[in-house]
RNA sequence: GGCUGGGUAGCUCAGGUGGUUAGAGCACAGGAUUCAUAACCCUGAGGUCGCGGGUUCGACUCCCGCCCCAGCUACCA
């Protein structure tokens, strides 16, 4: 099977609805919406999942707080969740919930299976518990021996729990890391990971009795099982697994989108695991890896293919936080410049490798240099030439008759037909910024190519007529192409593209990014600048 | 403390298995132009590639030491 024919599953985390998402919460959605939308264009069978994580503690405390059930405070949230992708325009296939039955009853046959294989053990869980903080601390956490948040003696917990046998993995997981070295990107996330496991792991408490506001561990109901070891079973649970047929989430209204048929007889797990690709913010690369993997181990499932794990935003140089009052909501930055500028801010200045930093000056001079006056501007000064010069009609493809400007318009042509390679490359190691710098080479280089060969003069010269058609031929194909290579990344923008292109993007990717798709005589619509520029005065 | 990254133009970063004048974008200055959203294009200025040693004919690139920054250090979803 060729990489297109591979069906490949894109996840987001769900996200814990205890509060409405931040920019952080975007950024990962944002990348994994990019990711699925180029290989859907690609052609290559796509599955992106996403949804919410709406068990535990704190959960149960804030409905209680807000006087209504867990259940309700949850739905209030997700709708929420909803709303945001909607203005983000985020075209997931399937929306989960983590309360919804048949993920409930996946999660207790994980458990089940983990207990067969002789995974599970009671024991007393031992922990300080600060009570200020929530929080369960070690001995070594401890300052003299006392929380180091708050300088206080922390309480000793202690209760009866399940415990995992993560121990039992450290080897296993160790092999697995090194044998696939892209089963974690970027490379310093795989190795943050494997020096963690040459220290070797613990077992971990899987259980809690304190609350009931999870799922009950099937033979001791007095147990629910920790929020970590239930949520990340949504990304099978989602599929049908063990041995379902099809895809639980077509029960429920508005949660499913997808529109696949999967080959005869073939199960939606079998089908969509061999390359789950699992999207998440460094803070929870841990979970994603360590203790997902051991867990899938011990109930007889291979672990997805990769996790890609980015980085945190700050906001002009400080950390995001609530008590610091600078959080992005991305909702309301969408709404103020437009969804594409988000997206674009996101994917150019995001947090893909590391860290990055939110800064509004910096979003305002990137939104005007590269989307108003570079991409905005090339396009519409080309359309309006063609308007101007031809009517509106693509003239035949021609030569140039100087060998210079002929030089050029080869340099574009190369240009166009290697894109569509350069982003696979680029997509493939999740640089998504590599492969918008690709796509504005060629806005750089065509804007000059408006410069060299100045079709403005030719058009005053009846003789240079060929040069001119020649120059507005090959403004038009790279136009066309970059409405095709924008579409993943910036799909209002490219949509917008298309319609003052007067075509629809229906065709597939690769084949769509070749010299030569529009055909002579084709009339374009009404131009118009697709990005206003801003006059917000921006330090810095 | 341990582990992992990183310190390259004003800013954000790329690069280099050691070898002619170290790259891009943005910002800045000058010029050119008028098709276009006072946009675009060209040119320029600007860096002892964190510091100190070492290896080498030659290091920003390799080695050692040091300084600084960031992240990770698990049951907090």
């Amino acid at each position: 099977m060729t990489e297109l024919e591979r069906p490949i599953y894109i996840t987001t985390p769900l996200y814990y609805v205890n509060d409405e998402l931040h920019i952080g919460h975007a950024t990962t959605t944002v990348y994994a919406d990019t990711l699925a939308r180029f290989w859907r264009d690609c052609g290559r069978p796509v599955l992106f999942l996403t949804g919410s994580d709406e068990h535990g503690q704190k959960i149960h405390k804030a409905a209680t707080a807000a006087g209504t059930t867990p259940r309700g405070f949850a739905d209030r949230i997700v709708g929420k969740f909803h709303e945001l992708w909607e203005k983000l325009d985020v075209q997931y296939d399937i929306f989960i919930r983590t309360t919804d039955p048949f993920h409930e009853a996946a999660v207790q046959q994980v458990f089940e299976r983990l207990k067969a294989a002789d995974l599970l053990y009671k024991s007393n869980y031992k922990a300080l518990y600060c009570v200020d903080c929530e929080t369960n601390y070690t001995e070594k956490d401890l300052v003299d021996g006392k929380c180091p948040v708050h300088k206080t003696v922390p309480q000793n917990v202690e209760e009866e729990n399940y415990f995992f046998k993560l121990s039992s993995f450290t080897d296993k997981l160790k092999q697995h890391i090194e044998a696939n070295p892209d089963c974690i990107v970027p490379e310093p996330r795989r190795n943050e990971i494997l020096g963690k496991l040459r220290e070797g792991l613990n077992d971990t408490s899987v259980t809690r009795v304190q609350f009931d506001w999870g799922v009950q561990l099937p033979w001791d109901t007095k147990h629910v099982i920790w929020v970590w070891a239930d949520a990340l079973v949504n990304y099978i649970s989602s599929l049908g697994w063990p041995d379902g047929d099809h895809y639980p989430t077509d029960e429920f209204e508005n949660r499913a989108r997808h529109k696949h048929e999967l080959p005869e007889g073939v199960k939606p797990f079998d089908y969509w695991w061999p390359e789950a690709v699992h999207i998440v913010g460094k803070d929870i690369l841990w979970h994603h890896s360590v203790i997902w993997w051991s867990e899938l181990l011990g109930a007889g499932v291979k672990p997805p293919k990769q996790v890609f794990a980015h980085g945190w935003w700050q906001v002009e140089g400080e950390k995001m936080s609530k008590t610091l009052g600078n959080v992005i909501r991305p909702g309301d930055v969408a709404e103020k410049y437009g969804r594409d500028a988000v997206r674009y801010h996101i994917l150019r200045e995001g947090p893909a490798r590391g860290d990055a930093d939110w800064r509004h000056a910096s979003f305002v001079t990137r939104y005007n240099a590269d989307l108003a006056n570079g991409l905005g501007n090339l396009v519409n000064r080309s359309l309006n030439m063609l308007v101007k010069y031809f009517d509106g009609k693509v003239p035949e493809e021609t030569t140039f008759t100087d060998a210079k400007l002929e030089g050029l318009r080869q340099d574009l042509i190369g240009h166009v037909n290697d894109l569509s390679d350069r982003l696979l490359g680029d997509v493939r190691r999740f640089d998504l910024d590599g492969a918008l710098e690709q796509i504005w080479v060629l806005v750089r280089d065509a804007n000059a190519f408006v410069n060299e060969s100045a079709p403005f003069k030719l058009a005053k010269d009846e003789s240079r007529r060929q040069d001119l058609a020649a120059s507005m031929h090959a403004l038009l194909e790279v136009v066309h192409a970059l409405a095709y290579a924008l579409k993943p990344f910036l799909p209002d923008a490219a949509q917008g593209i298309a319609s003052q292109l007067n075509i629809d993007l229906g065709e597939r990717l690769p084949a769509a990014l070749n010299w030569g798709r529009l055909l002579p005589g084709h009339q374009i619509g009404t131009p118009a600048p697709l990005f206003q520029r801003l006059d917000e005065k921006v330090d810095g």
